[in-house]
DNA sequence: AAGTTGGTCAACCGCAGGTGC
DNA sequence: CGCACCTGCGGTTGACCAACT
């Protein structure tokens, strides 16, 4: 026997949300909050759905935070960067993106980006013959345990980028941009750092960018 | 004007992992 | 330890709209 559905389908709404139920669940959450329970939450909040589907038009759409389009060369980089690095795993991804989703950076991808990517990978291949982690996109990966991307010097040391991580290629041009907290904390997730405690931040110690010998190759990625 | 095609995006589905009992 | 429940995630679908034929 399987597992029990999380819902009643034969008894909950699907669809598209009405502008009342998003009102309901509006209110409902911004008067008490989740409570941690969103299979709970529709009846509390009096709406006929599952509580998969509030939490998603919660989270997708009415938080209060959220922005939609409007995604600017800055965001294309960091989405590209890192997608080339871990793959589809776009809450990772959207994590570095204030007031983006997950399922709105999927659907950036997938719709736009994606050709972007791949027009400017195209351009850049005609024109330069060094290849370099902006123009050498992945032909496909559409799980994560396909990803394996060669681990590049280049990847690390080609840029000339900000003041003291000026060996860091493009990770340095980030550096500027998220400083040192942002990305120690990214790197570390996404598994290049070999060890979080081993840097001694966080403790008063001091901070270095990483570099190849305490970054784990991208082949072992976690 | 009608039909077709392609793009966009909200929403759904099913699975994996975490957690509490 | 095993089970059930819940959340979070990534892949996929389908409705809607605009552009094109």
């Amino acid at each position: 026997m399987g597992r029990a559905p999380c819902c009643d389908k034969a008894n909950v709404k699907r669809g598209p949300w009405s502008p009342d139920e998003d009102m309901l669940l509006r209110n409902y959450v911004e008067k008490h909050g989740t409570g941690g329970n969103w299979i709970a939450l529709p009846s509390k909040a009096g709406l006929k759905r599952c509580g998969k589907s509030c939490r998603l038009r919660w989270l997708n759409y009415l938080r209060p935070d959220i922005k939609h389009g409007g995604y600017t060369e800055e965001e294309d980089n960091l989405i590209c960067t890192i997608y080339k690095n871990i793959g589809s795993r776009w809450s990772v991804i959207a994590s570095h993106l204030p007031g983006r989703t997950d399922n709105d950076v999927k659907n950036y991808w997938n719709t736009k980006l994606k050709k972007k990517m791949m027009a400017r990978d195209q351009s850049a291949s005609s024109t330069t013959t060094t290849t370099t982690p902006e123009s050498s996109l992945p032909s496909d990966h559409t799980t994560q345990t396909s990803l394996k991307v060669e681990p590049s010097e280049e990847y690390y040391s080609t840029g000339t980028s900000s003041a003291g991580h000026e060996n860091n290629g493009m990770i340095g041009n980030y550096w500027s941009e998220y400083g040192d907290g942002e990305m120690e904390a990214m790197l570390f997730e996404l598994g290049f750092l070999r060890s979080y405690e081993t840097q001694e931040v966080g403790d008063g110690g001091p901070w270095l960018p990483p570099t190849l010998s305490n970054l784990w190759e991208f082949s072992d990625l976690p």
